[in-house]
DNA sequence: ATTATATTCAACCTGCCGGTTGAACACAAG
DNA sequence: CTTGTGTTCAACCGGCAGGTTGAATATAAT
């Protein structure tokens, strides 16, 4: 329970795509919340809200340096993220639901008619 | 962009417990809104409401059969969600920035003496 | 000391979310 | 045809999300 909340937070803050492009930027290495706001057309405030929501999920880690916060990609709660997709992985990869409608939409009839 | 609108949807749809418990069931077979509503204490229409979500993220099909209708998993933008996780993996595999933290608090100071 | 920079905090707005209730609709069964 | 069942639709509510603005705070530069 309390680590499904973990991952309604993760699941949460990847549905922005702001913060998915903030996401992709800390990939390329540490940066601050102003630089970030220079990347969006969006207010600085706009820019730290999302910060605050990656960090609440667990994904940004800031250290503050003098007036500047660094901003550090913390991707673990990805991993958990994934592991729970992977559940389904089986499911999309064989696509019996596609393979089974075409079944049914042109080789049933004639099976049904042959069984006939 | 259209398809970034559909990974918004995805994530946002799984970001709540209550629709990751329905694609639970689902994986276990086809079932109906009502038998859904059964099982989870929110009214009938609350449960209405999250599959209508599932469908919009296209995570759900509905098949109305009579006054019945059948709900089926349809995995596949799962796998979207989970090949956009993919780009972070090597990331929280390689776990290196726990690696960097525990040199910069315990080793960095040690060699910053020796250095001087 | 004053000014400029990097940032958060607080308040506010609009709109969506999760949930409820009550009505309407469609179909099945008597 | 009437009644019961499975479901959506419409309206509403409280709260949170995404965004703005304006002020406050902390640090750096002059």
């Amino acid at each position: 329970m309390s680590r499904n909340a973990t991952l309604d937070h993760v699941y949460a803050a990847i549905a922005d795509p702001t913060r998915r492009a903030i996401l992709g930027r800390l990939v390329r290495g540490d940066t601050t919340v102003g630089d970030l706001a220079g990347r969006f057309p969006m207010s600085f405030n706009g820019v730290s809200k999302h910060v605050k929501v990656l960090e609440r999920a667990g994904l940004v880690h800031r250290r503050v340096a003098g007036r500047e916060h660094w901003l550090t990609l913390r991707p673990q709660p990805l991993g958990a993220a994934s592991r729970w997709l992977d559940t389904y992985r089986e499911f999309w990869e064989a696509r019996l639901q596609a393979l089974e409608e075409m079944l049914v939409e042109e080789d049933a009839p004639r099976k049904r008619a042959r069984r006939k």
